[in-house]
DNA sequence: CATGAATGAGGGTTCATTCAT
DNA sequence: AATGAATGAACCCTCATTCAT
């Protein structure tokens, strides 16, 4: 009760205090919005993303002056924590096929569960995102690679591309066929495999014809 | 005035004029909104459909009772026109994986210049063509089963859902890096081929698809 | 009841009937938006225009892409037919001082009843109108010279001036003071006349001092 | 921490210390507004001002209720310093016509670079202002007279209205046409002089202003 | 008392669909 | 049967005002 204990940050408290129910409220939106997004995707009435935080519209709007600011800092904040859970899950593997693998497996299964972060996938994902997510995917490829064990010519960009394909993929089959996707990530990694040594096309001479032998 | 000149149908002719009318008018609509939903998806204003078509909203409505209808009609004529190609050209290619691989090419040279076609492969494709695709595409697979060219275990499921996968990724990629789907499908089909014998993981209870024993 | 009393307009009733449909529709949202923006100037809401003419909102953007467009469109209409009968008052007054008099009294009695129009002098007017409303002034203005009635120096933008600057004031001295603004007109009329021979400021040197005598 | 040095009152350093800085809020609020308004007229955001004066949303409406209030102090305010020195200008002026332009050449130079207080003008004035406005227009008004400068039957609120006239025309014509209100000014004083004897159109009823007989 | 985050009723505009001609 | 004008429910966003801290 004394003002003893707080010599430190005299106007700090009060500033807190309002921050953090600020912060509370914008991390609500966030939330709500990534459920709302992630399950009928980005074309959502931002009216029932206000709804579901239990906040209203001008609250909404205070903190992302526009509802596609919103759908970026969500994705983006969703693709970065699962970023980081990526890296970490490729640390703790030894064997680089495997963190591969694994990596692919995590990613396709948050992104089974997310409309929205498909649908930036199609439009070449939040931007701020990718280079992050190069880095993590380059680190796999090289491992890989050192390993012995990835198809020769094969780039960071293939990779992304894989994914991006199979992002589109993994909801579309899960409405019957739950898990399907498991099968043409097998059928995608192995074509990786360094069990393959024909070249791949070369990615500025887009051949009509496929013959590259 | 007097029906002397159609002495036998009496209303036909006009029934007959109204029917070629409607027909042509039923054609252009269609494919007017076949290069409308191709250019900018399922989304655009149906306006800009009964434009081009050169016929009323309300013809168009005559047609197609929602806007929905006229899109199915539209893939479904797509897709037909595409498996007739598609089956003429498997037919006239002697070696098995080559027909598979021209088939792929071919599809995804399609669907690249095709918005709703990929949107609609988001959303499990237009369900009257499925059949008629999957019959193709076991076809394809059966011959390519019996040349020993095909992983063991790949089913036509999975196949399509290759197919559906790569689907997306023809229009992302084409900004800036055009034709770099060729690679990724080579690598897919590179891992559908018989060098690869670890078994596929199980599709997880029902399969709709055509079988594979 | 037999085709042979319209014989020569075939497509005609057909296309003229829904135009008259739909231009009745476009009248009254241009006489419903006329009065309202009378009373309530430029700031009313759109819905409150579409209830008093009739139509929907649909109707409404259909005929005028825009608020602003339809607010245009209204004051040039309003001050088209304005000047129309200017221009007749104007030709039908013999005398020229009258006639300058007469323009004066016409126009401040509209823009006394008149919010939106009265709005737009604060903003230069519709654009569209100044040439025709300028023309019309400056022959009356040219009128008065002949005869010697009017100041030397006064231009054209002068007169302008005037009536912008005493159509703000009809509407504010009506409320309590219906119809001060007369002795005011005559004030400044007077102040016009050939009486006054000493010249005007310059109107390029904007000089702060009064003094020019 | 003692109240030591205020050994008399023992909650007044406190509450003065507020009473200090409530003062000087509501000064900082007056003074932001002020440039606000006078900038972009009385349509601003709230929240502009707030930003400008340094203070919070609360702050504000606790020393003013409504917008409309703070508008109305401010215009007050301003029109009472004007006021203020319009009154010394006229008690400096010797010459009775040259203090009545000089009061309505300094009005419109104020006017001139204030939208919200042109603005206000439009809609009759802030009612405080105008008795005392009245006052200084009536004295300079009877000098006048009294020096047989003035046309017979002019009344104060005569004068107010042309003030409010030239007022609405000072910002519409500074763009391309700087100053060109001088001219327009001229114009209304010169008719304004005894030079015209013929009488002015009557008031027609209940004349608030006051009286010139 | 100050703060500034929260509120929510509108405001302008779009577009799938219906309906009078 | 064709036309295209009409409909109106939503949609995104703003801003005067309130209220918890």
């Amino acid at each position: 009760m004394t003002p003893a204990d707080q010599p430190v940050f005299r106007q700090s408290p009060a500033k807190r205090a309002r921050r953090a129910d600020a912060e509370r409220n914008r991390a609500a939106i966030i939330e709500a919005a990534g459920a709302v997004f992630a399950e009928q995707g980005g074309t959502v009435d931002v009216r029932e993303i206000a709804r579901r935080s239990g906040v209203g519209m001008g609250t909404l709007y205070r903190h992302f002056p526009a509802k596609e600011d919103l759908l970026a800092t969500v994705l983006e904040q969703e693709v970065a924590s699962w970023l980081t859970a990526a890296h970490q899950a490729a640390a703790a593997t030894e064997e680089p096929w495997q963190a591969l693998t694994v990596f692919f497996e995590q990613a396709l299964d948050i992104l089974a569960r997310n409309r929205a972060l498909v649908e930036s996938y199609a439009a070449a994902g939040p931007p701020a995102c990718a280079p992050r997510r190069d880095a993590v995917m380059d680190e796999l490829r090289i491992r890989c690679v050192n390993a012995g064990l990835l198809r020769g010519g094969v780039t960071t960009a293939d990779l992304v591309l894989l994914l991006t394909s199979l992002s589109q993929v993994v909801q579309a089959a899960d409405d019957g066929h739950p898990g399907q996707w498991h099968r043409l990530l097998r059928i995608s990694l192995d074509g990786l495999s360094s069990r393959h040594t024909e070249p791949l096309p070369e990615p500025t001479l887009h051949a009509d014809a496929p013959g590259n032998d």
